[in-house]
DNA sequence: GTCTATAATTCGATAGAC
DNA sequence: GTCTATCGAATTATAGAC
């Protein structure tokens, strides 16, 4: 069959992801991206270099925090955790990420850099203390994070059976105090 | 050089680890786990059958979660905190484990039960409350693992430079509250 | 107990025909 | 735009000499 340019692209970063998601950088082949694509291996070098550009097409994206101007200051943990498990689950491009991430030091690095300038200036918002706002950041990642790898990642059984509304109860007052709480 | 069966395989086993630790599983290689160990690849082989033999002897472990029967109610949160923090740095098959189970299904299910067997108990004692006490453990695991992957895998700056102190002064509340708390 | 040699795979990447 | 063919490198694993 014959398809056009943007198509097979598509197509081929589709199945990328999927299995960039589903079996971490090391082991995903690009045969494999390729059968997946119905398409030939050397098709997926033609339009990608090589196997790490290939990622790197699969794996941007973008936190997208909400704006939390208009919520109430007391509302903002449970807000921030009903956005990320939202978030969380509609991209796949972040299980790529925290996937590779953990055997990768340059795929490592990204995932530095995406908190520090995404979380960071929020917590310097929220907090109004810069001295504290990049600890303040980090110690949500640490939750957020760790709720990522225990739901999606590992799907430790009592972590997924959770709804969204359990999720925001249970993590919601955490990153309340983390973010805007005063001790430590 | 002449070594005993014991040497030689404990010095195989500790290259082991540390390899695992660094790179993860699939991009340590026998041959570099050998070179390490200052032995040929094929003794290896010959000790421990296979690559994945010799992962799982070298990512045997145990939480060794410590008793918490003489401590205070209020400070369990705080204890079991810092016993984290000092546990994870002391034994480095714990890194070689979360490494590993990101990205194998196998070891994502040891894992499991790992935390099944040695955290659900310990919920069920302290919440009092069987019914609760898996989500509980639970959430206690989102936020060590998270606190581990954060601090040692991903390692976020504001993260790594928490001392002990820090670690058990903000998480210590967290783990309180997901283990006898009331709300969720 | 240790090593050499090598079999058997698998993978990323390239060249080139159609 | 798509595929065949293949190279070169790396890896696990085995057989067997010393």
């Amino acid at each position: 069959m014959r398809r056009s340019s943007e198509d097979t692209k598509a197509s081929i970063l589709g199945a990328a992801r999927e299995r960039f998601a589903a079996d971490g950088y090391d082991r995903t082949t690009i045969r494999a991206i390729a059968a997946d694509a119905a398409i030939d291996p050397s098709m997926v070098m033609r339009y990608f270099g090589n196997k790490e550009k290939l990622f790197a097409a699969a794996a941007d994206f973008d936190l997208h925090l909400p704006d939390l101007s208009g919520v109430p200051e007391d509302r903002i943990g449970a807000t921030l955790a009903a956005h990320f498990v939202e978030r969380w689950e509609a991209d796949e491009a972040l299980m790529v990420l925290l996937r590779t991430a953990v055997t990768n030091e340059d795929v490592a690095g990204r995932m530095r850099e995406i908190f520090a300038s995404q979380l960071g200036p929020l917590a310097v918002k929220l907090s109004g203390d810069p001295a504290t706002a990049a600890r303040r950041a980090g110690l949500v990642a640490t939750q957020m994070l760790g709720l990522a790898l225990c739901r999606y990642v590992l799907r430790l059984p009592p972590v997924v059976e959770m709804t969204h509304q359990d999720v925001v109860g249970w993590l919601g007052p955490t990153l309340q105090r983390y973010l805007v709480g005063r001790d430590g």
